[in-house]
DNA sequence: TGCAGCGACGTTAACGCTAACATGTCTCGC
DNA sequence: GCGAGACATGTTAGCGTTAACGTCGCTGCA
């Protein structure tokens, strides 16, 4: 009787027994400690021993379990990274500064995205941290209290960025968005434009945006300008987004003269919108916007933009948790970056 | 003689001691089980206990230790994600697709990045599958053969998405690239463009790239026309990449008539570089991308893409490992999408 | 020859939590 | 008043791994 057919194929997980290191250190005749050091290359093991430990382990396609390993051990090598979005076309490159610098040691990140809401961010931070990994980067300075609490609490280096402007928990790194506002509004004032408006998201806890009209705001009001118009939409950051609200408030305020806009998203689609009422640039209307974007490279027309060293900020925070995941190392780091300016053809 | 000079303040999360269920079940006055199932809101335990050992938790900041909660009971709420990059615009949408389905589970999605390379896929996907997550989902269908052992051992529903041109491990949704090819192909012939060009990149791993490449040559040469030039960058997809190979190509091959990129960035890429020249589209250069990626939206001109439901593949994904992750579900999903083909009015 | 020293392995006891079972305690119906 | 049953809580024994320490045999040198 053939018995193959009837019993499911042990190829199927589900029928397979999970396997663990004494089935290894069984297949191979040694004790689990052993075999538990040849895998992970720890000394003491003799390199006869070590290679017949790591063939049985491929052999029989164990994987090893880092919950228990971590558990046993008191350490996870994980960074835990929670960042706002990541349809944002922002954070990956964050993230990106952030893996170049782990991928050459054991530390891997782990991201966790809060969407723009304190609440959610808490419990992603929650979520993050009861996994006790070895380091937290998270985007901004503004949390809950609890989340506050937590991150103090928090038994690894904590290292919050992108954003200066406010008082950290632990470890900061990024550019001052008031200052880049207040810059641009300078640049912007300097060009002599003055009818001048803003449009941006409605997301009210996208402090960073917010505070970037903050100080755009005051220097303009310091040289006795007011905005001429301002929109905030509730929808994402978008090129059509940019398109559909520049055309909206030249509609409303025809003799605007410049827009500045919360990001380079959206500022895009203000460009769009000006290509297609072949409106020009910057002489019908002068563009702005924030972040110095991939996308901007390759337009035809060099976007006005402030460059928000987010490669950088990641790459920091990542060499930050580093040189402090081992307890030894005190001392908070706060470091501020320089924003750039880049005005292009459009302003 | 002070001590609270000399020692370090409690509040330097290096000095307190790491907190555990004993340490909030003493303070209650409860057993750590006790403390355990109101913690976790499990059955068993009176209202005003549980409220007490809440507020305890709360009030000494607790956050419980998953590792060993999940090394005891054997579960691990989350469901790894494997894609190949973060930048391309491309994976943030099955991500969120992914998310909007989990957000109303236990599950939580942890993003791991392979870089479009087959050995960084292996080493990420036994990284994560260390961890013992609730269900996998995998970008391709292509992977290294430890890496497909590896999945048919894993214990825990594994998704293979965005393709279904090859051979699952297991569940698998996607859309064909191979039809998505043919089908622009077609399209393209139907308006009597013949001297036509593609360009992509060079990724030598980005298997869906090179399948829609194949089924669009496929479908060229069965109505008896050949690329008339081709070219395949070795940087990524980006505006500026799409851009400068469009002029190189139309330098190189005048009289070309329809270019065929691999993604939308690239299109819109071409796209930028008819506005920066003045050529007319479609009527100096058709053009045409794929994945129907939101910076198309907002463009004065409606670029020629094929969707690839990005969305609804993380959606179907999530939902697959839902439906299987108590073991008790059987059978193995297989989901062909369809894609659509979007002709704008660039073609 | 004796023994320090080292390399290669094994044994034990956690790590912090939870499943499963055991133990009260209180209510209710007869 | 008393046992059945429901509920609230406690106890025990792991989960799979690793840190710390123990053991054993062998080498080399006095």
């Amino acid at each position: 009787m053939r018995l193959d057919v009837l019993v499911p194929l042990a190829d199927d997980a589900r029928m397979t027994k999970r396997l663990n290191l004494k089935d290894v250190a069984q297949l191979v005749g040694v004790s689990e400690m052993t075999a538990s050091r040849a895998l992970r290359g720890a000394p003491d093991v003799s390199p006869k021993t070590r290679q017949k430990v790591e063939e049985a382990a491929r052999s029989i396609g164990y994987v090893p379990n880092r919950i228990a390993g971590s558990l046993s051990s008191q350490s996870v090598n994980l960074v835990a990274v929670v960042v706002p979005s990541l349809n944002s076309y922002v954070f990956p490159e964050v993230l990106s500064g952030i893996s170049s610098v782990l991928k050459s040691t054991a530390l891997k990140p782990v991201v966790g995205v809060s969407g723009y809401r304190l609440d959610e961010e808490e419990s992603v931070i929650r979520e993050m941290l009861s996994w006790r990994p070895s380091g937290l980067v998270v985007a901004g300075l503004e949390h809950s209290e609890s989340t506050r609490k937590m991150l103090r609490n928090a038994h690894c280096p904590v290292v919050e960025v992108m954003d200066t402007d406010g008082t950290p928990v632990c470890h900061c790194v990024g550019v001052s968005h008031i200052d880049a506002g207040r810059e641009m509004a300078e640049q912007i004032l300097a060009r002599g434009y003055r009818r001048i408006g803003f449009i941006g998201t409605k997301l009210p806890q996208d402090f960073r945006a917010l505070k970037r009209l903050k100080g755009f705001e005051e220097a303009l009001q310091a040289a006795g300008v007011h905005l001429a118009d301002r929109q905030q939409v509730s929808g994402d950051s978008t090129i059509q987004n940019g398109r559909r609200l520049t055309a909206e408030m030249l509609a409303r305020t025809p003799d605007l003269d410049c827009v500045y806009y919360s990001s380079d998203v959206m500022s895009v689609g203000g460009y769009m919108h000006c290509l297609a009422e072949g409106l020009s640039i910057p002489d019908d209307l002068a563009l702005a916007g924030f972040n110095n974007l991939q996308i901007l490279e390759g337009l035809p027309l060099s976007l006005a933009t402030t460059d928000a060293c987010r490669r950088e900020i990641g790459v920091r925070a990542a060499e930050i948790i580093l040189s402090h995941s081992d307890a030894a190392a005190s001392g908070w780091v706060f470091e501020k970056l320089q924003s750039k300016i880049t005005l292009g053809g459009s302003l």
